[in-house]
DNA sequence: GTAGGGAAGATGTAGGACGACTGTCAACCG
DNA sequence: CGGTTGACAGTCGTCCTACATCTTCCCTAC
């Protein structure tokens, strides 16, 4: 049950571990209900302290995903029917998708430099007028329409020979590449109906979407990007996993 | 800066040190982007162990609050002055809206005892033709309709002499007196356009609503409740903090 | 058969120690 | 003079040991 020697170095072992944890779970080899060894147990599998194995489980324990009982031992949550890509766990459309076993795939309908509007400066906080990418994306699972992406990322200091890859692959990735790896992302969720939204053939009809309209930060609390994503009502399962 | 003596007791010290920070994070006295006293002052200043300062920490740093940083600090993560009352925290929906400082009110419309429906039974994960209690009511904001409620709470081994109270007071609340607190929610967001939901003078139009439908679960992993909450769009900031 | 008690195992908390990383600032060098 | 280097104090990351508290289960006594 070691994780492979890859894993360590760069991160703290603590997260690591969790991580470790987190994709077993996921992979069901810890069922939901189940036990997790105890904290003695993963103290000798892995061969860290058990600060080390307490602090990975409290990290999953925020996150949900396990439950200590004190005296009795770790459970994996159990919601009585699979745990499922959770909207608060930041990570791309993409990947998400992916996760939950479809194939998707990104058109680019528009990419273009231009001043930031002023909604776009206030929720990034930078400057009037400051210059920004703004990308039109469709998004698509399984070759069918599940979202419409309008994403804005600020070029002042962005590096020169990446901004081309920006309209290109997956946003995330630059960004990462760019070492301004989105860690937080603020989102508010709203009902949007608005006939005006889409394109393509595929253009829903009535125009009922969920708009997440979200602002990433990185790690240090610089905004990084600014994003709404239209997805189209009934088409994509938005979980959200709320805790104490 | 101690906490009351009355918050000992009961729950773990950690949780009481995460609760006492969160609140005081909230209230700006440790405002955003600003270093929190170190674990050692901590240590000092609540008469914790350093192993329970840093549970505490690394709880509030998987909820996104604060950002613990390697041979720097810890720091309330900054979004911009964005607002707080995140989706994946779960309380009452009362509360959560007095915690954005308004005035909430529930008028109850509707209180039955009736065998649960096929739906029902399967999100809840009780017997065909279990008896629940089916509530439906309105959710006021300083007098101001933002929701319409549809709760429903499995009546099989619910204390008989607190029957009547679910549908009087808190839901939250009396689920707690029964000792069946809601621990965990698995949430699952959509637009819904509708114009039959909804009653009242203040009935909206047209029927744009966010549809919250949940599932509540206890520490234990069973459902204790299944609600659907539809808010008026645009009368309810949905605020999903996402990390990773 | 049941209630009670105790042992074993599990997590919760405490205290001390050392290593690794960060930011600062003074000394140094070109 | 300016930029670099290096020492240093502060802070978090990890480990160790010990004991307290809680759960569970089994065994005993009645």
């Amino acid at each position: 049950m070691s994780m492979s020697a890859s894993l360590r170095g760069r991160t703290s072992l603590a997260r690591q571990l969790a991580e470790d944890v987190r994709s077993r779970i996921m992979s069901g080899e810890f069922a939901p209900g189940e036990r997790l060894p105890s904290e003695a147990d993963l103290v000798r599998r892995y061969e860290v302290s058990r600060v080390t194995v307490r602090t990975a489980l409290r990290t999953l324990e925020a996150q949900g995903l396990v439950d200590v009982r004190h005296g009795s031992g770790s459970f994996v949550s159990d919601f009585g029917g699979g745990i499922r890509a959770g909207l608060q766990e930041l990570r791309s459309i993409s990947d998400t998708i992916r996760e939950m076993g479809h194939e998707p795939r990104m058109e680019r309908h528009a990419s273009e430099r231009r001043p930031a509007t002023a909604t776009e400066t206030a929720k990034l906080g930078i400057p009037v007028g400051a210059e920004v990418l703004a990308l039109e994306r469709m998004v698509l699972a399984d070759e069918q329409v599940v979202a419409y992406s309008f994403d804005v990322v600020p070029l002042d200091g962005f590096p020169v020979e990446l901004v081309h890859q920006l309209g290109a692959g997956s946003l995330f990735a630059t960004l990462a590449e760019a070492g301004i790896m989105p860690s937080r992302a603020l989102a508010e969720v709203h009902a949007i109906s608005d006939e005006t939204i889409g394109w393509g053939p595929q253009k829903p009809v009535p125009g009922l979407y969920v708009l997440l309209d979200q602002v990433h930060f990185s790690r240090r609390g610089s905004a990084v990007a600014y994003s709404r994503t239209y997805f189209v009502e009934g088409r994509f399962q938005f979980v959200v996993l709320r805790t104490n």
